[in-house]
DNA sequence: TTGTATGCGTTATCAG
DNA sequence: CTGATAACGCATACAA
């Protein structure tokens, strides 16, 4: 491949002349052709590695998701590629599946390799407790895309899923549900978020006895959780008192409910009725389509890009934190039950 | 961020001596003690972008797809990913939504960063044809996963997509369809294939009138396309002769095809069969789970990083090519027709 | 406006 | 076994 240093001979001039073309600088008006001419002639692109070790920046960030299978991070992923190349920048995709010394390793090849910034969806609490996001976000801008806003010292953006759920509940407890089951994976703040203003709704409304056996614990949100959702479904919607609504904690579990309704015969929505969380693209083309709470996933993408180039500004580096009002969307899979 | 001559000074060696206990040369113990010891103390962790100017290998390779949002990419791209990191290299994900000139550019941009390798998945026609991809595969080993394998000069691991639709047709004909409905999307490799092999089959079966209404062209096989398709099954399924079987040429569709036979009241698999392709895990975890042909995404993908891993070696860079043979799986989205 | 010289952080070469 | 030094490709301060 061609450098600097051969357009400049072959366009009859210094190498500090070419970098400035490549710059935009001030050029004569002949030279300026010359090397224009000279590159196209070759084929000629500036080496980016070598523009990165200059130091300014390296036109790259690094992105940190859990899996690469469920469209909650690829939707969000795939906000934050199309603000990235616009920048002419390119993007590392690191997926940790939820292990923390992968998520370690991960952040300390990408500060090795000098990236620009790093956004993190669901960030483990283990790196946030033992320190390694805070030594990590001294030297990088480093965004969380979070459910979860406690952190301090952080660029967070988040989406308030208490406020989420509490309008799931109020639509579900408006519409005449009372016997309303919790479906929630095994590990993770937004599981617990939306756990506890389940149980807070019930006790404000007296709903006495809590049935506790309608918290069903599947693990994890990645497609192996399936089979364990309708496993548990099944055995939930054969006992005699059997919910008329169901909530899950995302739409991949959500999906999972409808299968075991369908396998059991039980009608969705007349006699069941199920919503979801995230708003995925599934919810919206699955039959019936889901409802389920809209977590804005371009938003958050658009946000961590924003609350990036905020962190990347060196006047003014306080970190910032964004709160988003999820929306309830209701679609075919939830009734009435009056 | 402290450089190998911070260690030199604290450990009282030469830059020289720093780099050679960091790629395990040999060096005087109590050297690389107290090299080791600086490196601990100042958490020093070698840039990167330096090691990859020198020239050798800049430890990252680029993967192209088409979308984030379709699993079809994204399982071959985990598999891939899972290899890069083995290396302690990192990837590069662009995604280029099938528009031939991001994927050019995405492509030059790859090479101004010397990656050591470039994964395409399903390469666009024009780049092939123009001579971009021929440009780029003289620079930088470069391979395709694609649904073709007439491509001459390079690097491909496909599958064979004729005899996958052959086995489907096989199947369903055995068990008493006649009638079988094509669902494609409207360009694409893959989709040739596959109809091509649908109307060979159905010619040579003498299946005459070949009812031409039973293909419908569906746009692309991203979410976008799950409206349409449900559309012009619906319509499809309201027809006077309404075919006993449906073969979508990807999953995504087929579970479209599933919704739209529900909101026709059309039972499956009981009134109607439906195949899917490609055994991406929602065709597993569907209701009813998808009769589908595996593409072995992960065979893919792990093939795709062999043959790069051919591609760099110098001694023999002839072009190689892999076709995977797929496999029917029969699950509970087909019937008899008997 | 232009060219020369230096540095970015690392590895490789060579002399010691 | 070690250290000084030259390269890698580019950008920039400085001198012309």
């Amino acid at each position: 491949m061609f450098t600097i240093k051969d357009i400049a001979k072959e366009a009859g001039v210094s190498t500090a002349t070419v970098s400035r073309v490549l710059n935009n600088k001030k050029v004569r008006k002949d030279s300026q052709e010359n090397v224009e001419a000279a590159i196209k002639k070759l084929d000629y692109r500036p080496n980016v590695i070598a523009q990165g070790l200059i130091g300014k920046t390296s036109r790259a960030i690094g992105v940190m998701i859990t899996s690469m299978t469920n469209s909650y991070y690829m939707e969000i992923t795939e906000t934050i590629e199309k603000r990235v190349i616009e920048q002419g920048a390119m993007m590392f995709l690191c997926s940790t599946k939820g292990d923390h010394l992968l998520e370690k390793e991960y952040l300390y090849n990408l500060m090795a390799r000098r990236v620009d910034g790093i956004i993190i969806i669901d960030p483990s609490s283990e790196n946030h407790d033992n320190g390694v996001f805070k030594n990590v976000a001294q030297k990088i801008p480093m965004v969380f895309v979070h459910s979860y806003s406690g952190y301090h010292g952080f660029n967070i953006v988040s989406v308030d899923q208490y406020l989420g759920m509490r309008k799931v509940m109020d639509y579900l407890w408006s519409e005449g549900h009372r016997d309303i089951a919790f479906l929630r994976g095994a590990n993770g703040f937004s599981y617990d978020i939306k756990e506890k203003c389940w149980r807070d709704f019930l006790k404000e409304k007296g709903a006495v006895p809590l049935e506790e056996n309608l918290v069903v614990i599947a693990d994890g949100n990645s497609e192996a959780a399936i089979p364990l959702v309708r496993d548990a479904c099944s055995n939930l919607l054969k006992k005699d008192r059997r919910p008329s609504a169901i909530f899950a904690c995302n739409d991949l579990m959500a999906s999972a409910v409808i299968s075991a309704a369908g396998m059991n015969g039980v009608k969705v929505p007349d006699e069941l009725t199920v919503i979801g969380h995230d708003n995925t693209v599934q919810s919206q083309y699955s039959y019936p389509p889901l409802s389920t709470v809209d977590l804005k996933l371009k938003s958050l993408g658009n946000t961590a890009m924003d609350l990036l180039a905020h962190a990347m500004n060196p006047e003014d580096p306080e970190p910032r934190k964004v709160l988003l009002e999820p929306d309830l969307i209701i679609r075919a899979s939830s009734s009435s039950n009056k």
